[in-house]
DNA sequence: GTGCTATATTTGTATGTACAAACAAGTGAG
DNA sequence: CTCACTTGTTTGTACATACAAATATAGCAC
């Protein structure tokens, strides 16, 4: 045991870190999930903000933002690329800048929501349930913790 | 509760999501390493792959993109870096190429394996030993499987 | 030897993301 | 009314990362 840990050295101090491991990961799913939303024309992201925009007839981007766990400056350049597609649609009122959906947009939101199951199909044997569950209320306990500090 | 989750439909089933929920949790993490790594003037990426790098006598580049999951021109480009930098050496034998440690570069193992603490230090108390274990195996599980499709 | 193939690396290019600084556009104090 | 302040958004820039195509380089068949 020793022997093996002695060669495992490496590997191991790499593996037991978290931040390490999340990033891998979060890697390897940014792969599949490019892949089941190929057909969309969008990346993960955009086709994600596309939804929740198209979910509420109203948003705002910090909302958005918040929401997503991204900045402000990603969120205008993701909205600029859907623009310009007129797949989202911006409209002032005073101060304040709203996104609403526009006939574009809703008209792919079956196919969002199509993509989006193929993700999940392709890893959701993977996992039993109660293990999504842990893993999910882990990761929803770090993420918690960690934006805060 | 039926109320409830009706107003959080949306919030559920992005954060139900793997793919979406590791995302989120890899840029948190992304940027606390970050700033645990600031002092060390390199990115987490590159002080990992120093890392890897000084504790091996003799690296592929290969090799080093299997164990950090990266692609082999990711590699490429962190090691411009580091090479410009004189923290790693490259030295062809033939075909193969191969990365050795230089002194500049073994001289800052000490300061990564403080920042790499640090980093540690900023999550460690958020998990139980148990709950990390735990976190640890599921994402060995989904890495495992994923990356094989 | 010459040419084919396989493997490792690099280069060109694109993309998502972030930070810092700039830019509106209200709001409140005097 | 004007000036400072706050808040939400944008812009300039930088960076890690990836994919696809190009480039060695070795090994092998003939």
């Amino acid at each position: 045991m020793n022997k093996q840990k002695q060669t495992n050295d490496k590997a191991c101090s790499l593996n037991s870190c978290l931040f390490f491991s999340t990033s891998k990961l979060a890697r390897e799913f940014g792969k599949i999930a490019e892949e089941a939303f190929a057909k969309t024309g969008l990346s993960p992201s955009h086709a994600l903000l596309l939804y929740l925009v198209n979910t509420k007839k109203e948003s705002q981007q910090k909302e958005l933002g918040e929401t997503l766990h991204l900045t402000p400056s990603t969120i205008t350049r993701l909205i600029e690329k859907l623009e310009r597609r007129r797949l989202v649609e911006k409209q002032s009122v005073g101060k304040q800048v709203y996104l609403k959906p526009t006939p574009e947009g809703l008209a792919m939101h079956d196919e969002i929501m199509i993509a989006w199951d193929k993700l999940h199909e392709k890893y959701s044997n993977i996992l039993t349930e109660d293990e999504t569950a842990q893993f999910l209320k882990l990761s929803g306990k770090l993420l918690e913790q960690l934006n805060q500090s």
